[in-house]
DNA sequence: TTTAAAAATACAATCGATTGTATTTTTAAA
DNA sequence: TTTAAAAATACAATCGATTGTATTTTTAAA
């Protein structure tokens, strides 16, 4: 196997005597070029077993054709499902799509940014990090290069789209659905406050609990970045408080990590505590007892995030309108909060 | 916000009345360029909101710094946990990583090949698709552009190396592990016989029924894509055999699809079926009963294969040495296996 | 102060495509 | 057959960087 040199379009015109620009032009099926003339060169790219190099095309013509995805975590079924539709969406349009995780750290958010846009790429989807307060690293891609639409985590940016759900609303339901179920003191573990998804979450917590006349009680929030350890350890936690006969938790993992601990320490779910998540994770169906949920249109939502990203990117407005969206979500009701 | 023209490199030289050689030497912090003037040149780009143009680089220096990885499905643990070895590795030498998912697809595979060629990442890090049967589509990218290195789903392909475990000996132990709790009917869920990887797993399981007399029976192997639903119908073929009292599957996804639908069934693991899977996929620790399943050291997987491939792509050599590796893999015994 | 060596900077070509304009060739009407 | 219009092709500049070589400036030894 040996390396060969890169064959380019003008090896391809000096091999046939004719300029490169009517190469250029028939590999890219120019009505300029005559049906024959297009036959020998594309019959001379095969046998030279040419190769187009986009980074000079993409230079040229300054569009890269791809689309960059910001993901906290690739590994979340959410957030992989959103891909999916993200990728069908895009693939069918013709573009790439690149996908990059942040891990949720601001710190490789704002590298990735960074390589985005010194790529180029030509628009970006990001579900932001739950480290990222401000969007300021966001402003010399947008300024400079192209839209960039937040998905999942909606931000109110200059004037990006949002494709989400209603948070404020899907929280108030889970809540209201322990309630329903003889709940009176359910705690709630919370992702970090800085997210304003997290905070709609919150808010929908603490409203549902107003109209029922259940006080509010700041104690019985555990906020954490809700991992499955960070869900044990608040279930340490609860195990230490008065009364408590509900937890519902901002995320499956972390109430699946609560789950595990009441189960090892003889507490029983659903009668002595009943469990509610978010995100309808497979897992959730699995566990036992299986898990009440939000299940979000996750796939839906990656195809939705990635046609108005699309059509952003052609409409090259220099004020584009915002064009947010808001999904319904279902509460996927199951054993876990099945009291009695 | 308004769409500012580009700066580059001839705007800054101009601003400062300088050549944009130096400009460029500046910004890549060159020794031949006077502490001074790059003090002048990294001021005034600040002030301009230079943003560096990684297309016209990578073209220029035919070289791209960005590695490209593809994967069947990021949804999978293993692979996530994979992919996230790799991009540490990555990052630390200064590379990018772009992630691509073939979803077990060879058509998208070879669409994927074809844009990381067209892109000219520096190397190439590849778990084959389940439908892919020969490497054909590998061979422009490696004859004009860079290595590939397979990862997981190795693969004797010109001198590639590859990164994986001895599945061979992996589901070996599996097997015989069912053995030694007592299972003398053992049903094995196979991946596509296309996949070395599962010809070698299935080979393993083969040869430990014989070390322990007991006769294979090609009627025992259920071949399929190993989805949940997959394992569910293969569970369904396992209760209308006539006596089993043990299923292997090549992975957990398959495993679990069938230890939910013997639940469903009445039917009790381990007592009267016990159940072995491949992966170590958190749900196998919370499925009840846990699952007995095998671990791979993925994140070093990723960590290895990300190594060997920056390593070839340093050293330029015509004719790569193979610098394959296999992995040691360890058997979680959980209770989905253990008898009585 | 002169001058050779070293340091700093400028010149010019290049990576591999694309594209507006100019020129040549072909077509078809007169 | 002539000729104007249409079709096909060629010319030349360009996208934004990098880099080998040439030139100028600075440094420091004589």
């Amino acid at each position: 196997m040996k390396k060969t040199e890169q064959i380019t379009i003008h090896d391809l015109a000096r091999a046939l005597e004719i300029d490169s620009s009517t190469v250029s032009r028939a590999l890219n099926d120019s009505p300029r070029v005559s049906a024959k003339t297009k036959k020998r060169i594309l019959d001379k790219a095969n046998e030279l077993g040419y190769q187009r190099n986009s980074l000079a095309s993409n230079l040229r013509t300054n569009k890269t054709n791809t689309i960059g995805v910001i993901v906290p975590r690739i590994s979340r079924n959410f957030f992989s499902n959103v891909i999916s539709g993200i990728e069908e969406t895009a693939y069918q349009a013709g573009y790439n799509v690149v996908i990059c995780q942040s891990l949720e750290s601001l710190d490789r958010e704002k590298k990735i940014m960074n390589s985005l846009l010194s790529n180029r790429v030509d628009g970006i989807l990001i579900s932001t990090s739950m480290e990222t307060e401000n969007m300021d690293h966001l402003k010399p891609y947008l300024n400079n290069v192209g839209p960039i639409v937040f998905y999942d985590r909606p931000c109110d940016f200059e004037n990006c789209s949002s494709i989400s759900i209603n948070d404020y609303k899907a929280s108030f339901e889970a809540t209201e659905h322990l309630i329903a179920n003889g709940c009176k003191h359910i705690v709630y573990f919370s992702g970090p406050q800085t997210v304003s998804l997290y905070r709609n979450r919150k808010q929908g917590y603490i409203d549902a609990l107003k109209k029922h006349d259940i006080e509010f009680n700041e104690a019985y929030c555990f906020e954490s970045m809700l991992s499955e350890d960070n869900g044990i350890e608040s279930a340490k936690k609860v195990l230490k408080l008065p009364v408590v006969d509900g937890v519902y938790s901002a995320n499956d993992t972390a109430a699946i990590g609560a789950m595990q601990y009441f189960k090892s320490k003889g507490v029983k779910v659903p009668d002595d505590i009943a469990v509610v998540g978010f995100n309808n994770d497979p897992i959730s169906g699995v566990i036992e007892p299986s898990l009440t949920t939000i299940n979000q249109p996750d796939f839906e939502m990656g195809k939705i995030a990635s046609s108005v990203l699309l059509q952003q990117i052609k409409n090259k407005d220099i004020n584009r309108k915002k064009q947010s969206a808001v999904l319904d979500i279902e509460l996927i009701k199951r054993n876990s909060s099945k009291k009695m």
